[in-house]
DNA sequence: GATGAATGAGCCTTCATTCAT
DNA sequence: GATGAATGAAGGCTCATTCAT
C-alpha cells in the first residue's frame, strides 16, 4: 500500500506513464502492421492521446520505433544466461530447456514479433542494427556457446566445431519466427512449433551426442522421436 | 550555347533491352530499401527512363515486383524441381545439390534479398503474399518433400515424418537470408555460409541416414564433417 | 522585414466553419468545371485552406460531391415531399406550387448547375450515379406521382396514365436545366423561365383538368394564360 | 463502276479514308465514354492507326471533338426544314410528324449521343458552343417557329405566345435525350420514348387546338390518348 | 502539458502530346 | 506518311510533422 503522502493527483501520475503506455501501444500496431504501415494517428490513438501528446515523449516516429526495440528485447536474454550457468543435468537436457523455454517466453509471444520486426527492418536503421547486436545477438549465441562448450568438456557432446553449431541451433528460432510472422497466416503452410522445435532438436542431437548414444535415449521427458510420423 | 554535334536525342529507342534494364534497376532498389519504401520514379531514373516509361513494361508497383520474382527467383525453383525429377544418385547427395545450388543461384546473390523482404513486408501486401506462396514457396516445399520421398522410398533415408522434415530443411535457408540482410552486415557478425550450411547438413544427414550408415560415408565430395574445426 | 505586429498564423483553426466553406467552393467548382475537371486542390485553395484540410472533412472526391448534392438539392426535394403531403387546396395549385418551387429553389440558383453536371457526367461515374437515383431521381418522381394520385382521387384530374406523365411533368424541369447550362449563355438564345414554365403549366393543364373545367380557372393566383402574348 | 483508270493504289485511297474512320472511331467513343473519359489511344486503336497517326489529321483532342460534333449533327437538320417548307396537311399532323421524325432520325440513333455530349461538355469548348448554337439550335428553332405560324395563319391552332411554345415543344425532344444517356440506363428509371412523346403531343395539343376541336379528333393515325391509363 | 486542426511533400498512376526512326 | 516509344505534367490521396490554442 502505497503511502499516502506520497499519494499524487491523477493526472501526474497519468504523465509518468504516458511513454510507456505510448510503446506499448507502439509495440502492438508495429507488430501488426510493420513500420511503414504505422501510422502514428493510430498509435496515439489506441494510448489514449492525441498525435500531438506523441511528440513530446519522442521525436519522430523512428524514435518511437527504437525505443519499442529498446524497452521489449533485451529483458528477455536473461534467463537463458541464467539457465546456462545454473543447469545441473545432462546438457542435452540444457539444450531443450534452452530452446524450450525461449519458445515459451519469446516464440509464442508478441516478443517474437520484435525480433522479426528488427530483422526486417534493422536494415534501414544501422544504428538499431548496431544495438541489437551488442544487446541480443552477442549475448544470446554466448549463452548457446557456453552450452556446447559444457557438454563436449562434459563428454555429453562430440567435439564439433561450436561456433558453427551454435548458428545451427540458432537456425530454426529465427526460422520459426520468420515463418509465424511472414508465411504462417497463409493458408496451407501451417507449421506445428514444438513438433518442428522437436524434430529438429532429435536430428540436431543425432549429431552432437557421441556416436552408440542414440538421441531418444539421452533425452527427458518431451523428447519426440523422428521416427514418429 | 551547346554544340550541336554534341546534341543528344532526348530519348532512345530501346524497347527491346527496356524490360530487363527496369527490372535490374527494380532488384537493386527493392533489394535495398524495400518493397514499400522502393518509388517508382527512383527505378525509372536508376534505368535511366521517365517515371511513366516504367508504365510501358508494367502494369504497376506491383507487377514490377512480380516480374523481378519471376526473374530472379522462380527459375531457381524450376532449376530445383529439375534436379529432383532427373537426379540420379544417392539421395543424400541430391538434397547437398538442393541446398548447394540453392546458395549458389538465390543465397549468395542478389535475389536473397528479394526473399528478405517477401518475409519482412509480405504482410502488408496481402495479394504479393499469395504470389510468393503459389510461385516460390509452395513449389519449392514441393521439390523437398519430393526429394524426401525419394529418399525413404529408395531406402536412403529412415522413415521420418516427411512434412516436419521439409520445414527442417528449410530452416537453415531462410536463416542464412535472415542473417544476410538483417544483422549480418553488422560487425562481429560474420557467418561463413557454406560452412554452414555444411554443418548443417551433415547434422540433418545424422538424422536421416538409416542407423550404422555414417552420415560422411554417404556423401560424395564437398561433404564437409562436423568433426573439421 | 515585415511588421511583426502583421504577422498572421499559417492558418486559422475553424473547424466549425470549415465544412461549409469547402462545400461551397466545391459547388463553385463543380458547377463551373463539372466533376472530372474540378481538381480538389483548387476545391481546397478556393476554400482557402490546404489540400490536406479538406481530407479532413471529406473522405475523397465522391465523398465531397455527395455532400454538395445533400446540401444543395436534397433539401429541396423534402420540402417538395412535404407540400405534396400537407398541401390543403386544388391539386393544380400543388403542381404550380411544386413547379415554381422547385425553380426558385433549384433551378434559378446554383444548384442547377449540379443537375446538369450529373446528367453531363453521371455514366463515367457509376457510383454517384447510383446515389443520385436514390436521394434525388426516386424521391423526386415519388412525390410528383403522389401528387397526380391526389389529383385524380379527389377528381380533379383526369384519369391519366400517372407514371408516363410524372415523366412528362418532369421534362421542362430538365429541359431549363440544360438549357441554362447548356446553351443558354449563348447570346441569342434567351429563354425566360418563369414564362417558360407557366406556358408549360398552361399546356399540361389543359391535358389534366377534367373537360369543361378550362385550365385558367382552377388556377388560384399566378396561372398564366396561354392566350396573353 | 469505278473508272478504273482513276484506280489508286490501295494505300493512297486508304490515306484519304483516314480521317473519317478516325471520325467514326472517335464518334463511337465519346458517345460511349464522354470526352474526359475518351483516350486517345483507344480512338486510334478502333480506327486501325497509331497514335501518333490521329495527330497528323487533328491538331489536338478538341479540334477532334469538334469535327465529330460537325460532321455528325449539322446534316440532320435540313430533313426538318424541308419538312416545315413542303408538309401539305394539317399543322398539327406536321408537328406530329416533326417529333416523330426527329425521334426516329436522331432520337433513337447514335447521334443523340453527340447531343447529349455537346449539352455537357460545350461549356468547357466556347467556341464549340457558338458553332453549334449557329447551326443547331438557331435553325431547328426556326423550323418549329415556322410550323406554328402556318398553324397559326390557317386557323389550325390557337393565337399562342410562339417564341415559347416554340421552346415548349423542344422540352420533351432535349428531355428524352438527357434521359436516355443519363438516368435511363439505371434500373427503374425505364422510359418508353415514343409513348412518351405521344403523351407529350396530346397535352400539347390540348394547348394549341381552338378550343373545341379535341387533341385527338384533329390527329391522324398514331396519336396516343391521354385517357388511356 | 495536451490538443487536434492544418500543412505540404510525396507517391502511384494516367494520358495528351512529341519526335526519332 | 506512319509509327509507337518516350515524356512529364497532373491529380487523387496519405500521413509525418507542426503549432496556435
Amino acid at each position: 500500500m502505497p503511502c499516502p503522502f506520497d499519494a499524487k493527483p491523477r493526472w501526474e501520475r497519468r504523465k509518468d506513464a504516458r511513454p510507456q503506455e505510448l510503446l506499448e501501444a507502439a509495440l502492438d500496431l508495429f507488430v501488426e502492421r510493420g513500420y511503414a504501415a504505422t501510422r502514428l494517428e493510430d498509435v496515439a490513438r489506441r494510448a489514449g492521446v492525441s498525435k500531438g501528446t506523441l511528440y513530446l515523449y519522442y521525436e519522430n516516429k523512428e524514435d518511437l520505433f527504437k525505443a519499442v526495440v529498446r524497452g521489449n528485447i533485451v529483458p528477455a536474454i536473461g534467463a537463458a544466461e541464467t539457465s546456462v550457468a545454473e543447469f545441473d543435468g545432462h546438457s542435452a537436457d540444457l539444450l531443450r530447456h534452452l530452446i524450450h523455454s525461449w519458445w515459451q517466453r519469446v516464440g509464442a509471444t508478441k516478443a517474437s514479433g520484435i525480433i522479426k520486426l528488427v530483422t526486417a527492418e534493422a536494415g534501414n536503421f544501422p544504428e538499431l542494427a548496431t544495438f541489437y547486436q551488442d544487446e541480443v545477438i552477442n549475448r544470446g549465441t554466448r549463452a548457446m556457446t557456453t552450452m556446447l562448450e559444457r557438454g563436449v568438456a562434459r563428454g555429453e557432446f562430440r567435439p564439433i566445431d561450436i561456433n558453427l553449431m551454435t548458428q545451427v541451433l540458432v537456425a530454426p528460432m529465427l526460422m520459426l519466427i520468420t515463418w509465424k510472422h511472414s508465411v504462417g497466416p497463409c493458408p496451407r503452410a501451417e507449421l506445428e512449433p514444438l513438433a518442428f522445435l522437436d524434430t529438429f532438436l532429435d536430428v540436431a542431437l543425432h549429431g552432437l551426442l557421441p556416436t552408440g548414444a542414440g538421441a531418444t535415449q539421452a533425452a527427458g521427458a518431451g523428447a519426440a522421436s523422428v521416427h514418429a510420423g
